[in-house]
DNA sequence: ATGTTGGACATACCGATGGTATGTCGAAGA
DNA sequence: TCTTCGACATACCATCGGTATGTCCAACAT
């Protein structure tokens, strides 16, 4: 009952998830027609709606692969060795790299809270992005490595400050140079928690 | 020229603004008609035209006005007397109530980088709500109360650091207590930038 | 072998919505 | 009094998200 030669299935939601990722990029959610994605996906609406429920839901597939993507990036390089805060260090490098990114930036950081709503990107973000920040500030608060700030507070202010200097990375005249100074700021908050500092 | 006995012009247009804002908070940009914006401003579409070249045009004006209104209050405020420090804790915590107002949360944060787009949204804030915060991170490096960090990127990472800390308490279940753990938090940042800390 | 079912699409169509073109009315100037 | 013009109102259009329907074909059942 399933499949003929191949899958053709999986590769019809595949290409249209992949279109929809790079135009939702480029021209954004509203900017974005339906027809424009099936066109570059060379299919019809017909099976846009044979697999998704409508524009919304092409609209999470495409940030859960944005999302997932970032994911196991993160992930390879919090999980190495090392100290609590040389992870949390690694970390912050890492996930500002991945804030540069285009799609994870007009995707997840600008379109998506507005798209889906701000409390159900909240939820998407909590096993997601959100909660590796988590993850690393309650291993700083567990190895004593900085002050007992409220953990949910503190990471989602680091979140914030972290989508902040991307953006400002992303649109400088020198990215080179403000990424060495977004670098400097954050570790600087960062040791201005840091215990017995 | 100009006029006939009242300038129905003006209040007409102030419906227009008021009736958007409102809307706007209340569903965003995508959710809201410019059917239903001129229905309640009891105008009908030739008259927004009129006044307005489309629906981003009167966007703006509903963000101008969220942030005139803010920018009013936060500079009443910051202008008082005291060290710079002392006024950039009481900055701090009333930027934060203004963060907290539905309107400007969706309108200003959320949806206007997403409707303007970010670079345009960046410009409208470089001499509104940033502005302000800069202006008071230029002043803190001034008077030497906090380390020499390039100006420009602390701002912004605090600026995102606020917008995030604010979302927080709106969506908190107990936003007095949360509130209070951002104004811990933060404060705990910026005492970490302090000088001599 | 043949009829039947159901999944994977394609095509045609509909209603809502942003935007435009045109019409109207009344006040101010010539 | 005639014309002009600003301040709207009305009618209309094109696009777009979504739906309803049709088609084709493989996997059963008989």
């Amino acid at each position: 009952m399933r499949s003929r030669r191949v899958d053709y299935t999986e590769s019809t939601r595949h290409a249209l998830v992949e279109s929809a990722l790079e135009l939702f990029t480029k021209r954004g959610y509203a900017g974005t027609s339906l027809d424009a994605i099936v066109k570059r996906a060379r299919v019809t609406k017909g099976a846009l709606y044979h697999h998704f429920s409508g524009k919304q839901a092409l609209f999470e597939a495409a940030f859960d692969l944005v999302e997932t993507t970032a994911m196991d990036r993160l992930t390879s390089i919090m999980d190495g060795d090392g100290t609590a805060w040389e992870r949390a260090m690694a970390g912050i490098q890492a996930y500002v790299r991945v804030c540069l990114e285009p799609s994870y930036q007009r995707i997840v950081i600008h379109e998506a809270p507005v798209v889906m709503g701000w409390e159900r990107w909240r939820e998407a973000e909590e096993h997601r992005s959100y909660g590796l920040v988590r993850a690393a500030v309650e291993a700083l608060v567990a190895a004593e490595e900085i002050e007992p700030l409220p953990v949910e507070v503190t990471a989602r202010i680091l979140f914030g400050a972290l989508h902040a200097g991307a953006e400002t990375i992303a649109s400088a005249t020198d990215p080179k140079a403000t990424a060495a100074d977004v670098s400097r700021t954050v570790v600087a908050v960062m040791n201005g928690m840091r215990r017995g500092g």
